[in-house]
RNA sequence: GGCUAGGUAGCUCAGUUGGUUAGAGCACGGCACUCAUAAUGCCGGGGUCGAGGGUUCGAAUCCCUCCCUAGCCA
């Protein structure tokens, strides 16, 4: 029976890069879409900007730019780092837009006409420079019970009071400096406590963890309290239709996104809007948040949808928090590591994997450790996995690349297929760290299997080559069944081996049942690459040296240290930061480390066995290097003979594959006008000598 | 400060309703093998289960106090 299925993470604030904390919440997500469509369900999976609110209103000021063109850099920015992840959405949205305020309006009107909405006068701190009303943590000053300088208004970090702005001793504006005064304003306020005996049964009936219903347990023993929704002008958002001057908190439209970008959808792909909306029982609503905005998701939200007359979700299932080598990410350590960052010098796959290795559908928190990282991604993908393959690819490519007719040890088989129910059902409850601990176990039978039954003596017999292939043939076979339990959260790898084994191998959970026999195979394919481990500790940068611009005055805000998944942001100040991911700033001293040399190309060729790969010899006058670049694709390597490079002369060797590296050639690479990832050789002008530094 | 979670081998984590000598992977030591990306297989060392107290024939597991970590307090 197909499950009709729509599912959401939160919806990244379009004010920053994206962090490690947005990716686990994507690839979480991800993976559970991918492991549903597998199974053959209609899953779509739908996001958007967040993009409204006092943080991105100053921000934009702060740069003199529009809002519009902030989050528009921001979005761009945001989905090249989600497809680096290999995040699949269906459709991709935008808070700002005609879907989004056309739904904003509606629920609220429809609220306001069922008497949800309520009015009355909210005393708040006011910035007479900047002629606005200040959200709690645009005011700081000393805590009012301990006396701690310089903290927010609405908590102490140092003693945990919490208390309101007016509170604070020496109350400064961080938009201006000034020290606010109080005003009353006019506040929309939606009733939540009409909702509570809805709530309490939503609650049982939705599959919520048990320790996120213990903490509705406390809200609801506290007490329900009408929620305020709007905002004074000036502010980025929607205006309130019969409020004028008044907006939409962010955080009102902000879910609201969610539907937004489904009715995107729905005009992309001729969907029925209301069969997924207004219906509870035909189809099934899924939020992956983290576990720092569980009220918004469990109580506002369906308070509203319900109120508005659209469905409430079938489940919000939360995760803990991103922590890096043990502790909170953090600027100050160099921990807080951004999803480009991370791109530019390694690729998504590993992180997917490691990150569900480590998921188990609880809210606790889940510890980067960089050398677990490393260790787990070259043990358990390379090592144990791939190894599977690679090490019985060449029996068959010396029997002529044919499977055997059948598999010598069906009863293995069985083994690995029998328990897929189980495993499906821990990818359901998103315990992605059990899957991979119950797969992995498998990938260690299926190398005793081979090791037990020893193809390489068996190869070097004429008279027993079939046995060789039948052996290669099982433990392939294993290995196919692996990846597709694997899939959802490899699909990199999955690709590259459809190409190997057939497209047919990986398409459908179910299709393990029919192993793979009597057909001819394609050459093995490098199907992953070892992390190295000098890669894996450049993520932790240390902090910039003072020589970047410096913050602009009293916006010392803290940026949000933890991962800010979903739109906070009247509660996490905004990050002063440059809005587009550059590397750190360096020293002088930090580029003297680099011996960047000109060198002249001796001999240049193609290397067997790679389609990347071009083996270069190259002349640096007092002696020459072996290096190896992978620049095929965009060279032809008799191309190249004589002319000059730059190199990286001290770059520690690396050995590879076809043998060892002594360096590495300089590229610029990205797209060019309308075309694919291209790369382009750095030269030097004519006259240049080898060996001759550059500086 | 209140609340919700977490604190188990060097590291990352499992430990179902309390029940025999607390498990796995990585790391480490030894051996084997050479098909495989210094990979794989076999064997081994290593833990007063955050601290202290209590209940019980019996506690990593239940209760109390304290310490540490994270989040929430709209």
């Amino acid at each position: 029976m197909s499950r009709q299925i729509l599912v959401t993470h939160a919806l990244p604030y379009a004010n920053g890069p994206l962090h490690f904390g947005h990716i686990i919440e994507a690839v979480q997500t991800d993976v559970w879409v991918r492991f549903q469509k597998l199974r053959g369900h209609h899953c779509l999976f739908v996001c958007a900007e967040d993009t409204h609110g006092t943080p991105i209103m100053i921000r934009a000021q702060q740069e003199g730019i529009t809002p519009e063109q902030l989050i528009a850099a921001s979005a761009t920015d945001h989905a090249r780092d989600y497809e680096g992840f290999m995040i699949g959405y269906d459709h991709f949205h935008s808070t700002h837009s005609a879907e989004n305020r056309e739904h904003t309006y509606a629920l609220y009107t429809t609220l306001r006409d069922k008497g949800h909405i309520t009015r009355r006068s909210v005393r708040q701190a006011y910035d007479e420079q900047a002629g606005m009303f200040l959200p709690d943590r645009y005011v700081r000053g000393n805590c009012p019970r301990c006396d701690a300088a310089d903290q927010y208004g609405d908590s102490c970090e140092v003693c945990g009071a919490t208390y309101s702005p007016a509170d604070l001793k020496n109350a400064v504006s961080t938009v201006t400096g000034t020290t606010p005064v109080l005003r009353d304003s006019d506040h929309l306020f939606f009733k939540l406590g009409d909702f509570e005996t809805m709530l309490r049964q939503w609650l049982t009936d939705s599959h919520l963890q048990e320790s996120v219903q213990a903490k509705l347990a406390e809200w609801f023993e506290a007490g329900l309290k009408d929620w305020d929704i709007s905002r004074d002008s000036p502010y980025f958002g929607f205006e309130v239709p019969d409020a004028p001057g008044k907006y939409f908190y962010v955080w009102f439209d902000a879910p609201i996104g969610y539907i937004g970008a489904f009715a995107a959808l729905c005009a992309k792909r001729g969907l029925d809007f209301d069969h997924w909306w207004k219906s509870e029982t035909a189809t099934e609503l899924h939020h992956f948040i983290g576990k720092d905005i569980s009220y918004f998701h469990t109580l506002f939200w369906p308070a509203v949808l319900h109120g508005g007359g659209l469905r409430r979700p079938t489940a919000v299932h939360v995760h803990g928090f991103l922590t890096v080598d043990g502790a909170k990410m953090s600027k100050s350590r160099g921990t807080f590591i951004t999803a480009s960052r991370y791109l530019q010098l390694l690729p998504g796959e590993p992180l997917r994997y490691y990150f569900a290795a480590k998921l188990t559908g609880g809210i606790e928190d889940i510890d980067l450790s960089l050398d677990d990282f490393t260790a787990r991604v070259n043990s358990d993908i390379v090592g144990k996995l791939v190894n599977i393959a690679s090490r019985c690819a060449p029996f068959i490519e010396r029997a002529g690349g044919h499977l055997a007719d059948t598999l010598p040890d069906s009863a293995l088989y069985t083994r690995f297929i029998e328990g897929r129910e189980h495993l499906a059902s821990l990818y359901e409850a998103r315990d992605t760290a059990a899957l991979v601990r119950e797969v992995m176990h498998l990938a260690d039978l299926a190398n005793q299997y081979v090791d037990q039954q020893k193809p390489w003596i068996m190869a070097k017999d004429p008279a027993r080559s079939d046995e060789a292939r039948a052996v290669a043939t099982q433990a392939i076979n294993l290995f196919r069944v692996l990846l597709v339990y694997l899939s959802p959260i490899l699909p990199r790898i999955t690709q590259t081996a459809a190409g190997w084994l057939g497209e047919d191998a990986f398409a459908s959970w179910d299709s393990v049942e029919t192993p793979l026999t009597s057909r001819a195979i394609g050459k093995y394919p490098q199907l992953a690459t070892r992390l190295d481990p000098a890669l894996v500790k450049q993520l932790v940068v240390s902090p910039a040296t003072p020589a970047a611009p410096p913050a602009p005055a009293k916006a010392t805000v803290k940026a949000a240290a933890t991962p800010a998944v979903g739109t906070p942001p009247a509660t996490k100040a905004a990050p002063v930061a440059a809005t587009h991911q550059e590397p750190a700033m360096i020293t002088i001293d930090d580029f003297a480390k680099l011996d960047l040399r000109a060198a002249r190309v001796l001999e240049c060729s193609r290397v067997e066995g790679s389609d990347k790969l071009l083996c270069f010899k190259l002349d640096l006058g007092d002696h020459q290097r072996q290096v190896f670049s992978g620049i095929a694709a965009s060279y032809a390597p008799e191309q190249l003979i004589g002319r000059f490079v730059v190199m990286v002369a001290n770059l520690a060797p690396r050995k590879m594959r076809f043998g060892i590296s002594e360096g590495m050639v300089l590229c610029a690479s990205g797209k060019a006008e309308g075309g694919p990832d291209t790369v382009f050789l750095l030269s030097a002008d004519s006259g240049v000598q080898p060996g001759m530094k550059i500086s």
